[in-house]
DNA sequence: CCATAATGTGTTTAATTTACGCATTAAACT
DNA sequence: AGTTTAATGCGTAAATTAAACACATTATGG
């Protein structure tokens, strides 16, 4: 919490922002959102990333991010500066770490919330504002501006679980897919190789998949069953997990 | 990422603060860490609230906060921040979750980084600089003063997501302890009854305690032997989790 | 019409989790 | 001192879940 005399010093910090902003801008901690966008195509998982516009940084590819406003919420930032970025809207962002290390950024003393999301690529057309905005293959990803590799990677670790928990899967996806659609994309997000008959076994055991009676169209196979998700059913089951997994 | 553009614009915020900062201080973001302390006595899992000295919520309880230095980092300033206030060192902070609604401080915009640690109560002495700095039972923490709820429960979320998946246990335990001190610790956390026999089998398959061949001291009943954590044979075995768990 | 490659549907086996049974040991009580 | 009580320690059987693999079916493409 902060105290009494935390709120004071609040007030003295400014105050001494009033003398020394002048002079430099290292005394005060500026607040900045970054978003990591993951998408999926042509069976691999991708990242939205920008090329840097410094100096410094010149060439190197780096995440989107702004400052937050002095009046704005913190998730609110994240969803105008992805909308003002990319044109994406009823996307949704989720809270993944806070990085602020006192040098990482070389404009000042900046702290930045990071958030991530999980969008299909097909199904979100992307207003490219800026021409420099392009999807990686996050097998490729390396050597980004800033600190910014290593906020990708908590990312990436953290999409990795998260997907194993929860339906989140399911966004990068079209309406209706296919089996094979549906492993393809947690072989690319997990990085491993599963046995299709298990798989199959397995999602048809949790009972979320309703079949369409429909099938693929134009594929250069024989056409899968196609099925779209319960999320009704899965929001009504909340099993609880216990028990001690190390 | 942040662009030349609003590189600019953080010289542009406080050029502005110089203006109203004077005048009030909401057009700034300050940030603030606040630690959530757990630690576990009387086989109940507890947490380290201070009285709040705001007279806006006299009377309530709330977190150990207070702001970061501009010339600091994020995890140093939660460690100091600790230090400070209880004198405790030595404990292994972890970041949890940024808070950053518009007005979730009184005193102005206040951007909030919770960190979650987990102490053995009787081995991490409290140096109480202040009196009205208490251990509460986790079950009676309710109407906690500014948003410390929602932190508060968010925290606790996941320290019992973290516990599962990692042996963080161990710490809230002496050295040596019984099957039964690792039971009820589990049992406190999670909140659940676990099977005696089924827990202990568990454990023993892990294959990461090592029997110390003493007893139990005191206990009045028949004392259960004593075991140790083996920390460097878990580091070594690095299992990773894949598959779909919904 | 045949070879190919993917889908769809099993079965069998192993591993893990869950639910108990029961002897042993020490403390507390009569 | 003997008995009751309550916890530890060890073990087994059933149920559930995960892993490995066999094979028929269906469309594509030559």
């Amino acid at each position: 919490m902060l105290t009494e005399q935390g709120a004071k010093t609040v007030k003295k910090i400014k105050t001494l922002q009033v003398i020394q902003s002048e002079v430099e801008n290292t005394n005060t901690i500026a607040l900045s959102v970054d978003c990591i966008i993951f998408g999926f195509d042509e069976a691999k998982l991708k990242v939205l990333l920008i090329r840097s516009d410094l100096k410094k940084y010149a060439g190197k590819w780096s995440l989107l991010g702004d400052l937050v406003f002095p009046n704005e919420d913190l998730d609110g930032a994240a969803y105008r500066i992805l909308k003002q970025r990319t044109g994406l809207s009823d996307v949704f962002l989720e809270q993944v770490n806070t990085f602020g290390t006192v040098n990482r950024h070389p404009a000042g003393r900046v702290v930045t919330v990071a958030y991530c999301s999980l969008i299909n690529i097909q199904h979100h057309k992307l207003n490219i504002l800026d021409n420099e905005l392009h999807w990686h293959d996050v097998k490729n990803v390396t050597d980004l501006a800033f600190d910014h590799q290593e906020i990708f990677d908590k990312c990436l670790q953290q999409l990795q679980k998260r997907v194993q928990e929860h339906p989140l899967g399911f966004n990068l996806l079209p309406q209706k897919f296919s089996l094979r659609d549906l492993q393809n994309l947690y072989e690319a997000i997990l990085d491993i190789k599963m046995d299709r008959r298990n798989f199959r076994k397995k999602f048809f055991a949790m009972d979320f998949l309703v079949d369409l009676n429909e099938m693929e169209q134009n594929v250069h196979h024989r056409p899968g069953k196609l099925y779209k998700f319960d999320y009704k059913k899965y929001d009504k089951k909340q099993k609880r997990w216990v028990g001690i997994y190390f």
